[in-house]
DNA sequence: ATTGAAAAAGAGTAGCG
DNA sequence: CGCTACTCTTTTTCAAT
């Protein structure tokens, strides 16, 4: 699907506060209230948009902990096994196979880091994890949410002072 | 600041949709929507929701190609010297400092594998930085919306199949 | 202290040019 | 695309528990 600027600044501004009026947004953008809705409804039907969600600081809830965990797996495990394994998991927030000498990447939110030790174990014990290693985070240093850039208006190169 | 089940509910249902109406909201949990309105100022207000957001598909604005790198920093190296640097390129969406032979963990969004070694240069220019280690991502598997789990909710205990 | 109901102000929505 | 008219939501006010 193809994305004009318009989009991109009305995704931009959506992203920045979800709650904007359509005419707020189209003061923004240069263009009229209406105009923006039927940009806004074409995005989410095309899935450049997928939902609108409260930002939550997790610490509110109770997640005061996170970490990081690697997880080497046994040669022939897939990655839609680890996907269905640790889907399970509430405090398993995402999860990826990279590339390098582990299979996946897990990040993790609990209560606590004895909370994060149980989880770890759990995962630990499915039949295809050979081992892990993890990475408590000491301290959040940035935290963007999705989309607040866009490629094409900034190529990230900031001047190094 | 204290959060009571209902509080919970209404986070659970604006992480779920931000966009719902306050009617809809107070029937799912119970109350009359002006009654809702009230609590989502005040959670707003305490700081447990930060703001409203859209979500985006990141391959739409032309993320295609994301990576984590480990920064492995001078002896002196304090976090908030790292949170500056790295804050600077739109290209990272995450950093946290972390336990383990790492220093700093980043999570960074590009739009090809080009375009990420270029950024891991430039972050690897930093006078504090000694060495970096990256993985990219080959396919994600998990990407839940922070605070759509409640941890008293559930215990994160799965029966193991 | 927090609620539900009702009135007023504001925004979302659909059809028109 | 912008404008207008209509409907629904949000927001404020008020009385009650």
């Amino acid at each position: 699907m193809e994305l004009d600027r318009l989009d991109r600044d009305i995704i931009a501004a959506l992203v920045d506060d979800a709650r904007q009026t359509y005419a707020v947004i189209g003061h923004r953008v240069g263009l009229s209230a209406s105009a923006v809705k039927r940009r806004v409804d074409r995005l989410r039907e095309t899935g450049a948009i997928t939902g609108f969600s409260a930002r939550v600081a997790p610490r509110a809830l109770g997640w005061t902990t996170e970490a990081y965990v690697e997880l080497f797996c046994q040669g022939k495990t897939k990655p839609s096994d680890i996907a269905l394994a640790v889907s399970r998991f509430p405090e398993v927030v995402a999860a990826a196979t990279i590339t390098g000498e582990a299979d996946a990447l897990l990040h993790i939110r609990a209560t606590d880091v004895r909370h994060v030790e149980r989880v770890i174990e759990r995962i630990a014990a499915q039949s295809f994890v050979v081992r892990t290693k993890s990475s408590i985070v000491l301290s959040r240093l940035v935290d963007t949410p999705p989309g607040a850039a866009v490629p094409e208006a900034r190529n990230g190169s900031p001047a190094p002072s």
